[in-house]
RNA sequence: CGGGGUGUAGCUCAGCCUGGCAGAGCGCUACGUUCGGGACGUAGAGGCCACAGGUUCAAAUCCUGUCACCCCGACCA
């Protein structure tokens, strides 16, 4: 972060739930908020996030073009009443991120600081020995126009993945795009109902009927905000509720209840837009494009053959709404794709001027024109980024931590330390870490040699440095190396400088 | 919030089905031996069986409720 001239600063993590309102993010983040009452009644949260904390301070600092580029980044403790804590150290109610916000003139100036953070992300999954994939992802709550998502890929992780072979497109399920198998071509022909006891998927219809799957419409219903919606998409795909939500502009969007369904006399089943009145129907367009599809009659074991957007039924909002699977054929380059399950690490988004408009953040241009900042904002999740570390640095024994993230330099194992010379031998040992600027842990337990070999093994410094009688009548000290299990005997100068030079 | 599971010694768990003395391994304490890749012997200490009710001559065990934690779904770093 320094690296790219971002500036570290320390927010309150307690703030007046007055910048929440400015934002309106004291609504649209809801339960998430860990709210709190002061003794006069006076509203708080604990941030979950600070986009709201960082505009105001950076309200209070650009003024002019002059200020900008400004980024600023500060590692700290995040708040948020998770619906589902787990895994660990995977999902927190309170964890520690490191959250970066840069402030630019204009989009193309975000661009070039957006680029700037996502190369510097790069290097730091890559030095702390994470192997990451930077996928195309959905916003979700930070909101925002574009964003990217770097995942470890994982069997435990918690995403679905999607990964292009062909051209290396790589995204987020809920973000993906793909190209839908085409539909079965054909002019369109009357429309016709039929019987069809007791059909209710559409595996069962489709096989009844004895045609494929993308020649239906599925229904689906959903309740976005309260307001009940009727989704129409061709049989063979499934919805994805991210893009749905994202479509309708909706804040929360959950499948409907059964007491709605009923209430409205929606027929599972048999369900579909011909002849549906009094609710949105929101179409994707395969369901819209294809001809003579069948669709429910809206009556228990009754379908109707040959339905056609346009004359029977009518959308009121078509839009791509379809999940993207595996094998399914790439937007861009028509290989089939591959899903991967992830964990997401960190996320880089274009914030735009979402916050800077709320909040105040504005400066003057060349012309002596007021705009508000370009945002962009840039977070990793720094518990969840140890768990993946761990992950990924591991063999039988225990940890090996990369030398970069490693919590100490050396691991000292002491053995007979209540011998004088061995004790006179440490402090030097420790003399010569201080001066060399290395942090050591130090086993000085009276325990038997193999309890902490076994110990040291298992909490993984890069280097174990191995100090007793035997290793002094051998010279020195016995050095480590934690990854290859190569052994030296150095003098205790030797041992430190390579140590300090392998750093 | 919906679904599933678990709460017993410091830790990991058995015992519960079929009610009847509170158990094991590890750890801990003492002594002796051992001592550079998780040693051994001997002797010990350690419990409101999550909590509250109920059934019963008798409850860790059966019933009801509460709480906590874990796992699966919606949320996200």
């Amino acid at each position: 972060m320094d690296g790219i001239g971002a500036q570290e600063v320390r927010l309150p993590e307690l703030n007046p739930i007055e910048l929440w309102e400015q934002s309106g993010r004291a609504q649209t983040m809801g339960q998430t908020l860990f709210r709190l009452a002061d003794r006069k009644e006076r509203g708080f949260v604990l941030g979950p996030t600070h986009e709201e904390g960082m505009s105001f301070l950076a309200s209070r600092h650009i003024q002019s073009y002059r200020d900008l580029p400004v980024t600023l980044y500060q590692i700290e403790t995040k708040f948020r009443d998770e619906p589902r804590p787990r895994g660990g150290l995977v999902r927190l109610r309170e964890f520690t991120m490191k959250d970066a916000y840069s402030f630019d003139a204009g989009w193309d100036a975000l661009d070039v600081s957006y680029a700037a953070a996502y190369e510097a992300y790069v290097r730091i999954f890559a030095r702390a020995g994470v192997p990451v994939v930077p996928v195309a992802a959905d916003s979700g709550a930070i909101g925002g126009k574009e964003s990217q998502e770097f995942v470890f890929l994982t069997d435990d992780g918690e995403d679905e993945i999607l990964l292009c072979p062909g051209c290396g497109y790589a995204a987020n399920a809920e973000k993906a795009d793909f190209s839908p198998p085409p539909a079965v071509p054909a002019a369109p022909l009357p429309m016709e109902r039929i019987a069809t006891p007791g059909q209710k998927t559409i595996a069962e219809l489709a096989s009844f009927l004895g045609i494929e799957q993308r020649q239906t419409v599925k229904a689906v219903f959903y309740k976005a905000d309260g307001e009940p919606i009727f989704v129409a998409i061709r049989g063979d795909l499934d919805v994805n509720e991210v893009k749905l939500k994202n479509a309708l502009k909706a804040q929360d969007v959950d499948p409907m209840d059964e007491q709605m369904v009923k209430r409205l006399g929606l027929v599972a089943g048999s369900a579909s837009a011909v002849g549906l009145t009094g609710m949105k129907v929101v179409a994707d367009p395969t369901a819209v494009e294809a001809a003579n599809l069948v669709a429910g009659a809206n009556e228990d074991g009754f379908h109707l053959l040959n339905t056609n957007h346009g004359r029977d039924w009518k959308a009121d909002l078509v839009a791509s709404i379809g999940l993207a699977r595996a094998d399914d054929a790439c937007a861009t380059c028509g290989s089939a794709l591959q899903v991967r399950r992830g964990m997401e690490m960190g996320h880089v988004f274009k914030l735009g001027t979402l916050y800077s408009e709320s909040i105040g953040v504005n400066y003057l241009d060349e012309a002596g024109e007021r705009h508000p900042c370009v945002m962009g904002c840039y977070g990793i999740g720094v518990e969840r980024m140890l768990a993946a570390i761990i992950e990924a640095n591991h063999d039988a024994n225990g940890i090996t931590w990369p030398a970069s993230v490693a919590p100490y330099d050396v691991h000292v194992v002491v053995l007979n330390g209540d011998q004088e010379h061995v004790d006179a031998a440490l402090n030097e040992l420790e003399a010569e870490f201080a001066k060399a600027g290395l942090t050591a842990l130090v086993d000085d337990r009276p325990d038997s040699a193999g309890i902490k070999f076994k110990d040291a093994d298992l909490l993984g410094m890069p280097v174990r440095f191995t100090l007793g009688p035997r290793s002094l009548e051998k010279g020195g000290v016995e050095v480590r190396d934690r990854r290859t299990g190569e052994t030296n005997v150095l003098t205790i100068g030797e041992a430190v400088a390579a140590v300090r030079s392998a750093r």
